[in-house]
RNA sequence: GGUGCGUUGGAUGAGCGGUUUAGUCUCUGGUCUGCAAAACCAGCUAGGGCGGUUCGACUCCGCCACGCACCUCCA
């Protein structure tokens, strides 16, 4: 925990050292899915992000509660005043109970997050689940008078707080730039005193299906009130992180920092962190653009933008090619490029066993031995610069072909170094690993054994020098889709 | 209109005030191989325009041009 991290932090648009709040301990919070559809690519960028976060941040040592809610109500459909909860209309439309399409999708949004070697946070907590943490909320606010009830719903009062206090600090607007963006678009006022007012509760209408009772009325939280009191719930009062992507500043993210500002009159968050969008053909991929390929469309090729299926480890080492915080454009050539660097580098990884070492390194390998960790931190802590942290390990791997082929020489004291470093940053703080280690199937085996034989078979035929029989045997197994890969250990085959 | 970001070699995409600046794709040469594939090694005229700071800028600052994202549910 001697590394200094720096965390560029939204809210005051600088590169800041790292500490916790509590010695030793983090308390992190990041907005995770709507589940009423099934996650894309852009859903994989925050949580391969804050995986990486988590996972850095217990490598240095800190115990970290990791906290990403699950949205299963409260997001309207268009605006609070007419709005239709998403996840009843899509039930309407499907004859399904809300709870079972949230259900659903979450199963089906966790098994994808398995599958990108994404660990599971501490606690997923259900906005279904926490009503009541929410209306105390509402209940504070009114209470601290920056709220007010119209029509059996409840409104924040934005002119009021901008009184005491200034609404717009994390997205760097002023209230007027937000009146006069907001009157533009819309019509009416409504129930609203102000139009950039925001519902804190909604009454809900005749056909909403998810309705709670409160003491305004029959009716379901507005979409900012989760994140705040789920939040207070588990991390406190004040904790350290608080993460999402960057669509999310506003307003969401700025509606949180009002409502703890309101309720508890300090923010709770002290350092702000957003990942930048990914983008196709140059525009955000997203729903409302329907311009989005589906998690499980990419694991399983079927999508027109796609040329064949891309395994989720090749996702994942796509994400952490680039910053966080900058744009990444999608292409199919772009995943095949990333497919490629992945398996180079844990080609690396393997290779590392098929070093022979010598009585002592070279100068050049004790050298780079040497450095490797602590240029690996320098990149980490500026702001997780993992593209700099993966260009690093490709230049191991480089060191490791150069060992291989003999070309330089490497003692047993280095070469465990080296192995450990390697190890630790792809597997553990990367958390990319050989996706096909993990195929222990009967049926596997058996082929294993099959194969194998088939080999061998080969082999004795090129020691006779019987040609014919051994590019026979090459040739049908690449009709059967298997390739058969000489090295000078011997053949190694793939499908 | 407001708020941010970007402009790098044949393509993509990182880093860095000076020395050898990633990686991937394509191409070229080589090693290996019975041949091939794969793999590996090496190479392939780079940093939008104009100013400024500096002994020195692709890297810092300013202006301009072009492009993009966000400002509505959205990761």
């Amino acid at each position: 925990m001697e590394q200094t991290l720096l965390i560029y932090n939204t809210l005051t648009r600088k590169k800041e050292a790292f500490k916790s709040i509590n010695p030793g301990h983090v308390g992190m919070y990041v907005c995770g899915p709507t589940v009423y559809g099934d996650a894309h690519l852009g859903h994989a960028r925050p949580a391969i992000t804050f995986d990486i976060l988590f996972r850095y941040l217990q490598h240095l040592g800190y115990k970290v509660r990791y906290v990403r809610n699950i949205t299963d109500v409260g997001h309207l459909e268009h605006d609070a005043d007419e709005g239709e909860d998403k996840i009843a209309k899509k039930a309407r439309l499907e004859q399904l109970e809300p709870m079972e399409i949230a259900q659903y999708y979450t199963r089906r949004f966790n098994s994808a997050m398995e599958k990108l070697n994404v660990l599971p946070p501490s606690i997923e907590p259900h906005a279904t689940g926490h009503i009541i943490e929410q209306q105390q909320l509402v209940q504070e606010i009114l209470d601290n008078g920056y709220a007010y009830i119209s029509n059996g719903s409840v409104y924040f009062d934005i002119e009021k707080y901008n009184q005491d206090y200034k609404y717009g600090i994390l997205s760097g607007r002023s209230l007027e730039n937000i009146k006069d963006a907001s009157r533009d678009t819309l019509a009416g006022i409504g129930e609203k005193k102000n139009q950039a007012d925001f519902a804190l509760w909604k009454k809900a209408q005749p056909e909403h299906i998810m309705r709670w009772p409160s003491p305004w009325s029959d009716g379901f939280p507005g979409w900012h009130c989760e994140c705040t009191a789920m939040g207070r719930k588990y991390l406190g009062e004040e904790f350290d992180i608080h993460g999402g992507g960057m669509d999310l500043v506003f307003p969401h993210h700025e509606c949180e920092i009002a409502q703890a500002q309101a309720s508890m009159g300090h923010q709770a968050v002290r350092y702000w962190m957003h990942n930048n969008m990914i983008t196709i053909n140059g525009q955000k991929m997203g729903k409302s653009y329907n311009n989005f390929i589906t998690l499980d469309q990419f694991f399983k090729g079927e999508h027109e933008l796609l040329t064949k299926a891309f395994a989720p480890m090749t996702i994942r080492f796509f994400i952490l090619s680039a910053h966080y915080r900058g744009t990444v454009d999608f292409s199919s050539e772009a995943l095949e490029a990333a497919e490629k660097g992945f398996a180079r580098l844990m080609q690396g990884l393997k290779d590392l066993k098929r070093i022979q070492t010598a009585k002592g390194s070279a100068p050049e390998v004790t050298k780079f031995v040497g450095e490797l960790e602590g240029k690996l931190y320098d990149a980490m802590n500026d702001d997780l610069q993992t593209p700099v942290v993966i260009s690093l390990l490709f230049e191991a791997c480089h060191q490791v072909n150069l060992l291989v082929d003999r070309k330089a020489k490497i003692s047993a004291a280095d070469l465990e170094t080296l192995s450990k470093v390697m190890r630790t940053w792809i597997e553990d703080i990367l958390g990319l690993t050989n996706a096909s280690s993990g195929s222990n199937s009967e049926k596997d085996k058996a082929l294993d054994k099959v194969m194998q034989m088939v080999l061998d078979m080969r082999a004795k035929a090129k020691e006779e020098k019987d040609w014919a029989t051994s590019d026979k045997i090459r040739d049908e197994l690449a009709a059967a889709g298997i390739i058969v890969k000489d090295t000078p250990d011997g053949a190694v085959w793939e499908v």
